[in-house]
RNA sequence: CGGGGCGUGGCGCAGCCUGGUAGCGCGCGUGUUUUGGGUACACGAGGCCGCCGGUUCGAGUCCGGCCGCCCCGACCA
């Protein structure tokens, strides 16, 4: 058998005995020489902001028109990694998931009165029939015409819905990259209540959801009170994660750093843990820029400064839509009530950018274990050597599609400074000093800190 | 939308003021070299100089229009 039919063997599938699952449906076949991954040495000179610098530095996106993003296979596997725990987390407090369209037609949102509110930040298009649409921003008006065209009573209350889904805002001027581009996708939520009592259990129950799902990111995340709107109440906090390079400048109490959400201490079932949860997550001072009170922070023991990044925003808005999209259900008296709605929102594409500006050094990205597109990247240092290949070979497939092979036909430089600029969290280093007697280098790309051990101490450690 | 700037091989830039055969670095290909942190040398491929029009014997360069992109501000997941 000749040594490409060998090679054909080894890429036909997964292969027995792999390390851990694959966060991904399949088996990727990921080896850098047939991967479009087009690191740059140089930056783009249309990249200020680091995120967005790295992000094309390390291949991760490609602009193709003003703030609108090509996601190269990297990038696409972080953006699906992080889609996943916000999955996760939406569905752990029984929110149903769905999808709705991206194109809407004009007539919901002239009903809600927004079409022409919403002024030019909303793309709109006209089908060949010259009938009016337009790329969604956002979906209260669609999610509300399909409640009301099939929910009838109260008895069918609560109702919590999301989409994670392509959006369209025709921002002035895009600029960060992905973190304001005109097209990101967005997971959306969208609370149905009988009542304001209701809505408030919903509003606390997607709180704890999203500081769960910001913490399983790796990043500490703390909401604070947003503009209320006309319905007040209270209700509506932006999640500002912390990055050094954040885009506003954040005052909190060190309390947030000590706060346990987990199911263990916070169950989202009982309404008593909710508001327990939730009055925590309100008394302690946190605010931005522009509701920075010098006041009130003098008053703080514990003071704590950074900077922020806005990556959610949730909000109580009553019956804003219900009432003229004419959504009510029959209440238990028999008489129709509009239910109170929330909406809920996780800037996915966002966050990629946001976790860079979060996670990264001077050579580049340090991604967090739960998102980063590999958990490991394997440097084979010298590529035709036996010992060499055969282990590298031999990890690989043992991760199962979960680590980039590195198996151009490179310098050792090349390759050390590409595995730093993608941030993979573990690099395996395979070269020829250790592979004789079976021994490989371990980089932690966090720490930066390195050991030199066998293969098999090395897939445990990792494992 | 107000203000500013930039479009020249894949990336970063020079050339434009003062019109005359399109250049540099990186990257890419081949060879030699090197062999654990972006090695060195040689040779080579690659450019309707954003688009349209004008001036001129001749336009990357001057003039006009258009398009695209970036930055600051106002606005925003």
């Amino acid at each position: 058998m000749c040594i490409a039919a060998l090679l054909c063997l080894w890429r036909s599938g997964p292969p027995p005995g792999r390390v851990r699952a694959s966060r991904h449906a399949g088996w990727n076949d990921m080896r850098l020489s047939r991967t479009l991954a087009p690191t740059l040495k140089e930056t783009p000179a249309e990249a200020q902001i680091v995120s967005h610098r790295l992000m094309l530095r390390a291949g991760l996106v490609r602009q193709t028109a003003a703030g609108i993003y090509a996601w190269l296979p990297l990038g696409f596997r972080v953006l699906k990694n992080i889609e996943q725990i916000v999955r996760e987390e939406q569905d752990a407090i029984g929110a149903q998931e769905m999808l709705m369209p991206t194109i809407q037609a004009a007539e919901l949102w002239r009903q809600s009165g927004r079409y022409d509110a919403y002024g030019p930040e909303m793309l709109r298009i006209k089908d060949r029939h010259d009938r009016e649409m337009l790329y969604g921003p956002t979906n209260e008006e669609m999610i509300t015409d399909l409640f009301r065209q099939s929910v009838k009573s109260y008895r069918e209350l609560p109702q919590m819905l999301y989409h994670i889904q392509w959006k369209f805002r025709d921002e002035v001027r895009p600029r960060f990259g992905v973190m304001r581009g005109r097209e990101f996708l967005m997971k959306d939520a969208y609370s149905f209540d009988l009542d304001y009592a209701g809505a408030v259990i919903s509003y606390r129950r997607m709180m704890l959801a999203y500081m769960r799902t910001f913490q399983r990111m790796g990043v500490k995340a703390i909401p604070m009170e947003a503009e209320s709107g006309p319905i007040g109440g209270n209700l509506s906090h932006e999640f500002i994660i912390l990055a050094p390079t954040g885009e506003s400048q954040v005052w909190y109490d060190a309390a947030f750093e000590r706060m346990d959400v987990s199911p263990a201490a916070v169950s989202h079932h009982s309404p008593a843990d909710l508001e327990r949860f939730f009055t925590e997550m309100t008394t302690h001072y946190a605010a931005t820029d522009e509701k920075h009170d010098p006041a009130l922070w003098e008053k703080v023991q514990e003071k704590r400064e950074g900077r922020g990044i806005e990556v959610g925003h949730i909000f109580y808005f009553g019956t804003k839509y219900s009432s003229p999209l004419g959504l009510t259900v029959a209440g238990s008296d028999g008489t129709p009530v509009a239910p109170h709605m929330g909406s809920y929102g996780v800037g996915v594409s966002r966050l990629v950018g946001a976790l860079i500006e979060a996670f990264h050094d001077d050579a580049g990205i340090k991604w967090p274990d739960a998102v980063a597109p590999f958990r490991a990247a394997i440097l084979n240092l010298k590529v035709g050597d036996a010992a060499c290949d055969r282990i590298s070979e031999e990890i690989y497939a043992k991760f199962a599609g979960d680590a980039l092979y590195d198996d151009r036909e490179e310098r050792a430089g090349v390759k050390f400074a590409d595995a730093d600029l993608m941030g993979h969290p573990w690099q395996i280093v395979v070269g020829p000093r250790g592979a004789a007697s079976g021994r490989v280098e371990l980089k932690r790309r966090a720490t930066g800190e390195r050991q030199e051990v066998d293969l098999d101490a090395a897939l445990a450690q990792i494992g």
